[in-house]
DNA sequence: GTGAAAGCGCTAACAT
DNA sequence: ATGTTAGCGCTTTCAC
């Protein structure tokens, strides 16, 4: 089955002229006159020509290209940010190349390596929970390719990113339960070598020491980012008949860990035990009870880090390390409203 | 700033050998011994090499790339949808170039012209409720490029595609609505232009003569497929005063679109409007109430056009349009159990 | 087992 | 305004 693909020559052996000028005439060289353009033009489209991108990037060496890579997709803060960075792409008229790393530091290595070797004009990463290996941004910084990390950043390779504000809303979040009343707050902190984790854990950590309240080292747990790791620990606490008053999640999926746990034990949400998080979504509106949040401005993030990356592109050289964070709000929800009766009666 | 990529050449100078030997060797071609191909390894890593896939693809004319083309990807059906076809063609060593059409047919159009010029070997689409011209579909035809259309697909065009079972899950919703007791059942549709509208709508239409109720045609409201859409459809027959018992949604978006409108007029479900739809998420079975849905199986689908994909690029040549169609079952939530007493009062 | 030659389709100099 | 020359980095014959 031989593919009837229409090439530059093709255009220019009908017309009696040079691949050259048909190669100028179909991108808008000025060079070529009005006359010739069109009548290059309604050939190629008589034709059926599709310019051979793969021919004109080796040749040009660049690719109007952009690597994306993200640990997951199906969540919410990754589905938002993934569609504003599509939407700024075409803006800008760059292609996009998407690759998941699904949580799993080789498989986003590897990724890397087959973005450089399709030679993206830059990337764009958020890396996964579990990234400790930095060969593989180290080889990009050695290739000098721009790159632009965002929410789930590395600092210290010399890469630029964009990040919310990750201490100030985790403290902006236990700040509020602590005003609605709450003393034991639990914390379900994903992972404390990840950025967002740590700075996470610091905001909640300071916001307890503001108010004087001590943080009971078996209420703040590590385990991941993802709804599994939320249920997992919420089972722990609740197995061990030490349960807080309210859990901070570190992420909208631990949140509905802490969800499901509740609903597998029976307890209720917020009689039972109540939960804040950092992270939502538009939809929890709808939950029993909705869910209190802190707002992770995803496309405002994904806009910024797409932003910087083109700049970088349109102003090449060495620069420093420039972090952008993104302020945090809370939204209300049901939840974390305050304590019930019986915890009042406790004491 | 000059970058720092290694070729072939470097390698071969290096090792006083030809390119063609490194060529070969990297790829573990049958004609180098052993020694040099680990000779050859060696340096390659030593030297920092990245294969340049941009020359390789041009040279080989194949790209092991496929394009994928969404109308939405903060959209639960999608997002697992692409999560899984990334897995799959990660275990199958594709890589993937998606674009999003964002519902806009012309973007969808120039999407598609340019994963031609990217030379993507293969095509995956899920087109935009809008489309109508069907030219960029046959330029994919015409220069042979396999495609496979999944959910939202289009027929006729010779290209194969995997849906869910749109008619018999629809046929199902609304069957078990009146089972429940419901008689005044109205649907919004979606776009009756497009497959799935149309033949979710079927499926309504089959259930409702089935049981021998009429359709009122004033509650079979077309409008799209968006959460915006659902509001409008449902704020159009609230204000009209001639709100149904309950609403059969052609998506899961339109479903949030019923809530948001019940929210919004502070009617509540299933009380005083009831809902059920075809397309949910895990997520709402935390909602209030939790929704009922046909569960569409966003992943299986998924796999399966991506296998079909793959199945087209290993066995080119001519083929009939072959149809997938994949069962749905119903997930029970709170909607949608049957009429209150101030319905049985009615007449 | 290894290499020389030719070319994939295009573009960037540098003419004319 | 148009054409000529020379690659981009790689792979595929086909000789040696």
């Amino acid at each position: 089955m031989k593919r009837n693909q229409v090439t530059l020559s093709d255009i220019a052996d009908r017309l009696k002229v040079s691949k050259v000028t048909v190669s100028k005439a179909l991108r808008d060289h000025t060079d070529i006159g009005q006359a010739t353009k069109q009548l290059v033009k309604d050939t190629a489209r008589e034709l059926g020509y599709t310019p051979n991108f793969i021919a004109r990037n080796l040749s040009a060496r660049k690719t109007t290209t952009i690597g994306l890579l993200v640990p997951k997709i199906a969540h919410h803060f990754f589905a938002t940010a993934i569609e504003a960075i599509y939407d700024t792409a075409f803006a800008n008229n760059y292609e996009i190349i998407m690759a998941v790393s699904q949580e799993n530091s080789s498989h986003e290595a590897k990724h890397i390596e087959t973005m450089l070797s399709m030679r993206v004009d830059g990337l764009l990463v958020s890396v996964t929970e579990e990234t400790e290996d930095m060969a593989a941004f180290k080889l990009v910084r050695d290739k000098g390719v721009p790159l632009v990390f965002f929410d789930r950043v590395v600092n210290g390779l010399g890469f630029s990113c964009v990040t919310a504000d990750d201490k100030q809303g985790a403290c902006l979040a236990v700040a509020h339960a602590i005003e609605r009343g709450y003393t034991d707050i639990g914390h379900f902190a994903g992972f404390s070598h990840t950025q967002i984790g740590y700075r996470r854990c610091q905001g909640y950590r300071l916001a307890m020491q503001q108010a004087g309240l001590p943080v009971n080292p078996d209420w703040v747990l590590d385990g991941g980012f993802g709804e599994k790791d939320g249920f997992r620990s919420f089972m722990q606490l609740h197995d061990a008949g030490n349960l807080p008053q309210v859990i901070f999640a570190v992420s909208y999926p631990v949140a509905l860990g802490v969800y499901a746990g509740a609903r597998e034990t029976g307890l209720a949400i917020p009689r039972d035990i109540d939960v804040i998080s950092f992270g939502g979504s538009s939809e929890n509106r709808f939950f029993k009870p909705a869910l209190t949040y802190v707002d992770q401005p995803a496309d405002v993030i994904a806009r910024h880090a797409m932003e910087m990356l083109l700049h970088e592109l349109q102003h090449p050289g060495p620069r420093e390390e420039e972090h952008i964070v993104i302020p945090s709000t809370l939204c209300l929800g049901d939840t974390c409203a305050g304590p019930r009766v019986s915890k009042v009666l406790k004491p």
